[in-house]
DNA sequence: ATATTCTGAATGAATGTGCATTCATTTCAG
DNA sequence: CTGAAATGAATGCACATTCATTCAGAATAT
């Protein structure tokens, strides 16, 4: 006999396929047992509703990948290599789950705004792990002290995230995830302009 | 009487109201009807369904958008400074605009995938304004010739969306406009890096 | 071992509601 | 008067949720 807790998996994982198909809007709960081989109503013993479902994705699975990311990112002292085993992880999300990486991606946005009551915690705690980075390497001297942490957290999330919305998109890739991460780690490390380009440049001295 | 340009207006402007507060999905063409002060049955007068609601605010306003920021940036020949204006603007839209900003943060990101046969021209054109600035100035020798362009761009242009879509959920800002596309601005042109960090450390030579 | 009862997990047809869209009717400018 | 524009009540369907019923297997009795 299957046990409670694998049919409770069952249905996440069929519902990530379905929601990454349609969208969460477009989904239908039938369409959800149909997938997990499930009777319609089974699905209301393991969950509320239908926004359960979803904010369920977010929490356990985005909880397993704050823990993935934290695991491997121990070993790491230097926060410049911090940041790219970040954006390697984050960008690497879309090659080895696709289908959650799209529902994380697209429907994440509204939740936070439409479900109320529902301020996604674990988002949070995840871009933070990129706050944190940055904080420890202007302490050690290595980050410059004037960048706004906030700021930088979500401009680097930020930049990763357009970054594989891309890939959700498009599905035809010009370029690998590991060039990516590299680009963009570097990006926000040595910035984007020439010894030339540095020069007495009025731009430049933006702050 | 009022002309048909006029009513068509100001159910699109009712429309950006409605949509930015619920969402498109928990949208009623009877709140946007309400709300444009006409009947729900005038609204398939000038719109072909829901969808072309949508579709159309996309469509007219983006184009507004990018005539705007296209017209600002004539004036200026720096690619730096051509950067920090995309920035201020994108970034400014938030404060002068809020709710169709809201409306395009939010919903665009579906569209592309839930509304077939609909591919934001209008989306890539904007973005494709980063990429231009970005390739004119490795011609000039102010900017790295082995970045990019294509991620610069995404880049670019997540880190700012990011920072806009904090302030949709939040409404309460630590720093303004000007401060946020500054230092975005100069993070993708100087890097984070101190000069400190930038000696001989592995994690800086990462291209 | 076999029969009998009990339990709660699973089912899926039925329900009821919410809402996009339609269209017969009305309005009113020229 | 005329017809284009506007109306909003009526239509019909799609779908989330419910709940009376089924059923498999555990527990208990014989």
């Amino acid at each position: 006999m299957m046990k409670v807790a694998d049919k409770h998996d069952k249905i996440v994982r069929a519902a990530i396929r379905v929601f990454a198909r349609n969208g969460f809007f477009n989904s239908r709960i039938s369409e959800i047992a149909k997938e997990a081989n499930v009777a319609d109503g089974t699905i209301y013993l393991y969950f509320n509703n239908k926004y359960d479902i979803l904010i369920t994705i977010f929490e356990e699975e985005m909880g397993k990948i704050i823990a993935n990311v934290k695991r491997e990112m121990a070993s790491l002292s230097d926060p410049c290599e911090k940041l790219h085993c970040f954006a390697r992880m984050h960008l690497a999300l879309m090659e080895e789950k696709r289908e959650l990486a799209e529902v994380i991606q697209v429907e994440l946005r509204q939740s936070s705004k439409f479900i109320k009551d529902y301020h996604n915690k674990k988002f949070v705690e995840y871009t933070n792990i990129i706050e944190s980075i940055l904080k420890d390497g202007q302490e050690r001297g290595i980050f410059r002290k004037e960048i706004i942490p906030e700021i930088f957290k979500r401009a680097f999330f930020g930049a990763l995230d357009e970054m594989s919305r891309f890939w959700v998109l498009s599905s035809q890739k010009k370029f690998g995830v590991k060039t990516a991460a590299r680009q963009i780690t570097n990006l926000f490390l040595q910035g984007s302009l020439t010894d030339k380009g540095r020069q007495h440049r009025s731009c430049c001295h933006i702050t």
